[in-house]
DNA sequence: ACATCCACCTGCTCGC
DNA sequence: TGCGAGCAGGTGGATG
């Protein structure tokens, strides 16, 4: 579940399903899971096995649990990653990455991820001043975080020389939007994706901050976007915010502030959704 | 330092 | 029915 507040709706799983817990046994299937943990499977194990698990953090679209001893065990789920508290005895699956059992029995948590672009790791490396532990010290705060600076955010986009949309899905400016946000809010404060960076005015560029908030929050409170059973919460369930779309996914539907069809473009080996009249493209753009 | 591209994967859908 | 092409909510390492 890829984007902020799909991951956020995983993290409120993990409050309730892991936070409070011990524990006891781990298991790792699969060679890449653990690709960014240079030490690798057993030490992973053993040093997880009685560990409490204090909390369930998240920045942008990363995951963290911290635990008892100071460490941090950390989560990415990538395009297709899901954790699912399940009874012990339901089949593993061909996805399963990961399981961990608890010292309270059951459920346990399972790590899932059908594309293998995410993946677990550890950080006992301690915490940025931001809080947050030393390998993420490379994401941006997301909007939502208190260490978030929509001053700072807007001299920063404006001195890039890119477009709009890039900058929005670069995480070391600002994270947790993914390609269904930047669409969504793009067309919420009536933006092309390919507008230049160092040509936004500061209108502009509070109306984006202002559409990619809202945009995300009305997300998290629909549970996040599931077109289909790889993105679900922890308890299994599907997000409905695909109802609220505005944009994405809706190629040649009318848009509903003007009435002409949505359009599509290939941009960045993936796909953008706009509004040609609402959105009209920039004569210097960036692309 | 910054900007851009591409590899990393599996599985589904579409058109021939 | 088979088969290749295209597509999918992301990231970081390599390259300019």
């Amino acid at each position: 579940m890829p984007e902020l507040p799909e991951v956020e709706t995983v993290r409120v799983g993990l409050d309730q399903y892991a936070v409070g817990r011990t524990i006891e046994a781990v298991d790792v299937f699969g060679p890449r899971t653990l690709r960014r943990y240079p030490p690798g499977e057993t030490d992973f194990v053993n040093r997880l096995i009685g560990r409490r698990v204090e909390s369930a953090r998240r920045r942008g679209k990363y995951l963290w649990l911290p635990l008892d001893d100071g460490a941090a065990l950390l989560a990415h789920l990538g395009m297709s990653g899901q954790f699912l508290a399940v009874a012990p005895d339901t089949p593993p699956g061909p996805h399963l990455r990961a399981r961990f059992r608890f010292a309270d029995g059951p459920p346990e948590l399972r790590f899932l991820d059908q594309r293998t672009f995410g993946g677990l790791s550890l950080d006992d490396t301690g915490l940025t001043d931001d809080g947050v532990p030393r390998s993420l010290a490379h994401v941006a705060p997301d909007p939502f975080e208190a260490a978030f600076d929509p001053a700072a955010f807007a001299a920063a986009i404006r001195r890039r020389r890119t477009g709009v949309k890039r900058a929005l899905l670069d995480q070391t400016l600002i994270s947790g939007v993914g390609n269904i946000y930047a669409d969504e809010a793009l067309w919420q404060a009536r933006l092309h994706y390919a507008r230049a960076t160092d040509r936004l005015r500061r209108p502009e560029i509070e109306r984006l901050l202002t559409a990619v908030r809202e945009v995300m929050a009305a997300a998290i409170v629909a549970g996040g976007t599931s077109f289909d059973a790889l993105y679900v919460g922890v308890n299994g369930e599907s997000g409905w915010f695909d109802r609220s779309l505005e944009v994405y996914g809706r190629e040649g539907e009318p848009c509903s502030r003007c009435g002409t069809p949505i359009a599509r473009r290939a941009f960045m080996n993936r796909s953008s959704y706009f509004c040609p009249t609402c959105q009209p493209r920039p004569r210097n753009g960036r692309w």
